[in-house]
DNA sequence: CACCATTGATTCACAAATAGACCATAAAAC
DNA sequence: GTTTTATGGTCTATTTGTGAATCAATGGTG
């Protein structure tokens, strides 16, 4: 089946996609773009950038973040160069965990 | 119709993703949780929870977000109250901007 | 070493996200 | 004031993202 419908999303993740619709739509108007020209560059239709500036949390995160990047949002509040940075010590911090997560790990165990 | 396929992506928006997943797997295995486990918490399929590590563009980014609440990822590294603060100061900036945008609009004009 | 939980990858069916057209309203520009 | 254009809805057709099931490979643990 594809999704059951009902999903749940907490306060915080609905708060962040809130803001980041919020950024968008400023960042158009600032730049004076008009939502057609917007959804035309993004190679969406206006009716998806609309639900986009309205923080509808169903829309393709590819879509969103290439939306506000066009309207010159910073995703993460940095640029490129830093977003590959951040993303190669990422990669280095997974090296050193373990592949996979072994629950049977007798936490520290504080019980004795 | 429905999307028609192809959509292009900026590296910005594909590095800005990649970094999101790698931010959410490797909280998730600090944490020491597995895929089953965050995924069941989300209340999405094992697959999808993968495809998210793995950076697909394609994901509903209210589900991205929501992993990354739950394996504790900041998004705009900030908490709840900041994201709701900056929101209001969006829509702030928003309510002084013009309702629609005009093109004709003759910029400021500095010919005199 | 062997055992088995975890992960990765694949396939399939279907509910749903999207494009595109439409219309009504609002608000800029004149 | 009038005109023009942007925006916000709604509706439908159709592509597609997702859940579920499955299997293989991996690697942690005892």
């Amino acid at each position: 089946m594809a999704r059951s419908v009902t999903r749940i999303y907490s306060r915080y993740s609905r708060a962040a996609v809130t803001l980041l619709g919020g950024l968008i739509r400023t960042a158009r108007k600032e730049r004076k773009l008009t939502t057609q020209e917007v959804a035309d560059r993004a190679g969406i239709s206006r009716g998806l950038l609309q639900r986009i500036e309205k923080a509808d949390l169903k829309c393709e995160i590819g879509v969103v973040f290439e939306v506000a990047t066009i309207v010159g949002v910073k995703l993460f509040d940095v640029d490129e160069a830093s977003l590959t940075r951040h993303t190669r010590q990422t990669e280095d911090k997974l090296a050193l965990l373990p592949k996979s997560v072994r629950k049977t790990a007798k936490v520290v165990d504080d019980d004795f």
